[in-house]
DNA sequence: GGTGAAAGTTTTTCTCT
DNA sequence: AGAGAAAAACTTTCACC
């Protein structure tokens, strides 16, 4: 875990809410000047602390309009098993999240689909079909009242 | 829904997968001169296409070891007090995504703590007793196999 | 680890097509 | 809408504290 100090996790807050915020702007928020703020950021990307940067888009206008969490129970948790299924998952451009989860319930999915129907077929010809699959219980999204991806810093 | 090109599109899939590409190097990639790209992506942003941008930040390394998914279901599911439970939510800095399901689940949860203890602390202080909360299930993130947030461009 | 100034890029505006 | 040139702003390096 890194060594930070208290300036580090104010930049690190302001560029999780505004991840195209100018380095000018950066330091003058956190009370530094640029080349400093700059040395910070770049040595937090090197670290891993900051992965990377996203562009939020609206689903919807994208033409989007389902989003599904999947519930998905293995067969068998062996390591290998549980593998076989993440890998098979990383290829699927649908499946946007994969955690495995404690208790019943191995994994659950984030997918997102344009429509109802792209939807149903992504389910039968893909998710159930794939490998070491017992049970998979999808549920839709209605509607998501707050998204604030990231740590609460 | 926004009326967009391809060239629209693929500037978005940049963007969503390097949310600080530069301005020139983006023109480059979807083949367009600084200028007339700049302009598409600011009208993309008033549009609400793009939502904003966000660093990708790594949990763990900053001390938020534990992610949890929650499952929630509520006594009345009257609009009222579907909201009541979504602005009480909001205020909770721990709680990063609330979604509203359909079937027997309410809402499913997304939280970040940074260790077991402060997250049962959590639990029953702040969630179970929230406003017309029936029943709370909880499955604890072992790890997290892909995460690719956005949609499928 | 921070500062100030200078050099190199990039963003942004303007004008033209 | 897109292109090229010019102005403004930002990033990045350097020498110094």
């Amino acid at each position: 875990m890194a060594n930070l100090d208290q300036i580090d996790r104010r930049l690190l807050a302001e560029l999780q809410n505004e991840g195209r915020v100018t380095n000018v702007e950066l330091a003058h928020r956190v009370g530094l000047t640029a080349p400093p703020c700059l040395r910070r950021v770049r040595s937090l990307e090197e670290a891993g602390v900051i992965r990377g940067y996203h562009a939020e888009l609206d689903a919807s206008q994208l033409g989007f309009a389902i989003t599904v969490f999947a519930m998905v129970s293995l067969k068998s948790q062996a390591e290998e098993a549980l593998t076989e299924f993440e890998n098979h998952m990383r290829g699927l451009p649908e499946v946007r999240e994969v955690h495995m989860l404690n208790g019943e319930i191995d994994f659950i999915l984030k997918i997102v689909s344009r429509d109802l129907q792209s939807f149903q077929e992504f389910l039968t010809s893909k998710l159930t079909p794939a490998p070491n699959v017992a049970s998979v219980k999808t549920s839709l999204t209605i509607r998501t009242a707050k998204y604030q991806p990231g740590v609460p810093l």
